[in-house]
RNA sequence: GGAGUGGACCGGGUGGUCGCUCGCCGGUUUGCCGGCGGGAGGAAAGUCCGGACUCCACAGGGCAGGGUGCUGGGUAACCCCCAGGCGGAGCGAUCCGACACCGGCGCCACAGAAAACAAACCGCCGAUGGCCCGAAAGGGCUCAGGUAAGGGUGAAACGGUGGGGUAAGAGCCCACCGCGUCUGUGGUGACACAGACGGCAGGGUAAGCGUCGCCCGGAGCAAGACCAAAUAGGAGGACGCCCGACCGCGAGGUCGGAUCGGCUGGCCCGGCCGAGGUCCUCGGGUAGGUCGCCCGAAGCCCGGGGUAACCCGGGCUCCAGAGAAAUGAUCAUCCCCGUGUCUGCGUCAAGCCGAAACGGGACAGAAUCCGGCUUAUAGGUCUUCUCCAGCG
RNA sequence: GGCGCCGUACCCAAGUGGCUAAGGGAGCAGUCUGCAAAACUGCGAUGCGGCGGUUCGAACCCGCCCGGCGCCU
């Protein structure tokens, strides 16, 4: 009713994005919030009893990426869920289990340079010990680059 | 060469890495994996028109309501397109136009004498009639009256210009122009042209009510069809059903007790109501899923008809089908534009060649599908025609 | 995706072809008061969301955009 238009992702690796409404209203009650000029990130832990789904499918963390009309037209509201897309997947080996992340894109990601917005992305996430304590983690970071 | 005008088209390219979706094939531990192929737009947008399709309603016609509006054609249809006419803008190429009808009803503020049916405020005249002066010629008054040329108001004032005419004037008369009627010719038609006649009919407004011709049933893919959990409830059926008394040969029935559930009540006693139980079948229907859902008024090429829009015939192609919604992310490089810098050329300057740096590269994302319209849009390509300047 | 409704001052709003675009609240200034409240008086619209058209004349009629809201699974 206000300006949020909720828009989750379920692809062919849909059981790794959070999709249903109701688990998102969820996760925006109970999670804790964290705020970077480029994007908002809203994290807590799996719900206990997941309604209708397979116990094994919350062995892994899910992340919505919720885009209101307040972002801009199509293209950009797009553009944004395609972005910040690409950083769930990222990331998606070396997150801890068990975790509902929902993330809310601002309008100056799309602006932004590309590295600049994954190495927010990539500390925001470690901050919020969401990444998996690997060794390696500030190896992988150049791999990518 | 400059300025303009109409039309058609493109609207980033290449490569590396990592991904998504659909179809087919193969494998599979049914979780998936591999290969091949397809994967946004000219506006996908606004939802402004028109259809296809689906459900509901419906004999036909009329009324009401809505739409449309020069003529002829195109089309499945159209508030669309093409050709033509008329009017307007422009030197021109060309562009723009809701462009039918004022007979009826309504309205036309302010200003102005007067705003729609005829009139006269200031003026002008006062020939004719009247009165006065005068012997008369004549003069005066402006009483009766005449006039619509001039002034002024307004968006708009009952044809325009010129001449004749007159007391002053006036289509009163004449010429030209405009207008109307009739006739003729050309054209399918809108209409055009020519001739004759008429001295001029009498404002605007229908994107006010209305009239006339033509068209329109209503809703919309969240239409609609199918499959169909869990829970509750509905209909039907099968099996089972404690104790005692009484009735009945019997199946069974009646009454009472106990039990369970519900209601009343803060609780107990008590009171009231209902009955037990187990299972099966059926249809309606929610979540959810499947279809609708992509071969179509389709695209390309060739030939023919038509001024054109478009149509006809033949051949070839398959060209997005997602489902909170895929069609991408990122890096490098090329291309274009802008900014300032440097090197060189240039006598200085204007400027030109080159180099590297930085910044930018539009509008915008299918959602049932088509035909249009409208709106947004950086930059670029091709082309028709016009005007101006120079040279030949 | 489809269908519908509405935009007039800071807020609520009337007006539906012609006068200075009503009215109320809030605000500002003044009168009153020792001060305030109340009361009284006065003040405000680049022209009515924007652009274009019809008309002599548009907030009003027509078209196209912009913004806001609602309904249908």
């Amino acid at each position: 009713m206000i300006e949020t238009l909720l828009m989750i992702r379920p692809l062919g690796d849909r059981r790794f994005f959070l999709r249903n409404s109701a688990e998102i209203e969820r996760v925006k009650k109970e999670g804790r919030r964290l705020q970077t000029p480029l994007f908002n990130l809203l994290a807590c832990p799996a719900a206990t009893t997941p309604s209708g789904l397979h116990a094994e499918d919350h062995r892994h963390s899910r992340i919505g990426i919720v885009v209101g009309k307040r972002l801009g037209q199509a293209v950009a509201r797009n553009r944004a869920k395609r972005i910040f897309r690409e950083l769930a997947r990222l990331v998606r080996p070396r997150l801890v289990p068990a975790r509902d992340l929902l993330v809310f894109p601002r309008r100056e990601a799309l602006t932004v340079p590309h590295a600049q917005l994954r190495d927010v992305w990539l500390s925001a996430l470690r901050r919020e010990e969401l990444l998996a304590p690997t060794e390696d983690s500030s190896c992988n970071d150049s791999r990518l680059g």
